[in-house]
DNA sequence: CTAAATCGGACTAAATAAGTCCGCTTTTTC
DNA sequence: GAAAAAGCGGACTTATTTAGTCCGATTTAG
């Protein structure tokens, strides 16, 4: 059960971008954050058919934050990228015998209610804020760093 | 982010010896759950090592919890069996520029934080109840789970 | 026209997961 | 004491997933 790669990149580079004002290429964030070029060129295609992102081709062209830093969340993020939770098929009836499939089923369902909550409540508007920033902004140290949560009720 | 049918695996046999009274051998458990002769053994193995089932060789040998069904949490079966959540590597300097690398690690160590409560709150007792019944079991609090060190002389 | 960028598909390599095989040891039963 | 049934352990194979590369096409600003 572990976070891939694909997903922590693509995170890093949501922060990123949460941080830039502009749109930015491919190549600028990757160098940026280490992380391959080409690799996260198909993470940002991701992010984009998940409507997290939106693109402009050409010379100047780039990506940028589809939504304010709000409104996207880290359940956003994984989801775009990372497979479901559990491949867990409990309906099949030859694979699990009734009796304790339910019972286990359970665990899984729990589990994934519990991840999903907790994603949905970190944005990329808390991310930034607080951390170290590159431009002089203003620091809201007045907030504590508490993770609150915020509803979702977005793209798709 | 998945679950391996490894731990799905595990978790079912454990329900499967939490129903039971006398131990019981892994072929016994194998066809009960349609899982793997040899796969099940060495998931056995590793919750034995783990110390969450005693087992007796011979002929009449075979595998039984090691501690009552309300002492064992899923967090205790998912972490024996499933390699741990992040192999996020923050420390490292040249993999993780610092200035967004704290900003994504809180994500990460949110996730953990909330799977573990979650499988805590989960115990053998609680799955193995009637079904009506899972639901209302409750939150406990996230206190780390202790599995008493192997106080039982070793059947070896 | 050219350079810099996104887009898409195909491909490869490495790592992990899933499962098998075999031989050994232990213990009960006949 | 032999046989059978069980756990134990290591080595091995195979399948799947992950991570990453490559290349060519298209778009667009200057």
């Amino acid at each position: 059960m572990n976070i891939s790669i694909k997903t922590q990149y693509g995170m890093r580079a949501m922060v990123h971008l949460a941080r830039q004002s502009k749109s930015r290429s491919s190549t600028e964030i990757a160098s940026a954050e280490h992380i391959p070029t080409d690799f996260l060129e198909k993470i940002l295609q991701n992010l984009k058919r998940a409507g997290l992102v939106r693109s402009a081709r050409g010379v100047s062209g780039g990506y940028l934050l589809a939504h304010p830093p709000r409104r996207i969340t880290a359940r956003d993020i994984v989801t775009a990228l990372e497979k479901p939770l559990s491949n867990v098929q409990c309906l099949e009836e030859k694979t699990c015998p009734r009796q304790d499939t339910c019972a286990t089923k359970d665990v899984w369902t729990d589990l994934q209610r519990s991840l999903f909550s907790t994603l949905s409540s970190i944005t990329l508007a808390d991310l930034i804020r607080d951390k170290k920033t590159v431009t002089s902004r203003q620091k809201k140290s007045a907030h504590p760093k508490k993770i609150r949560p915020r509803r979702t009720a977005r793209i798709n």
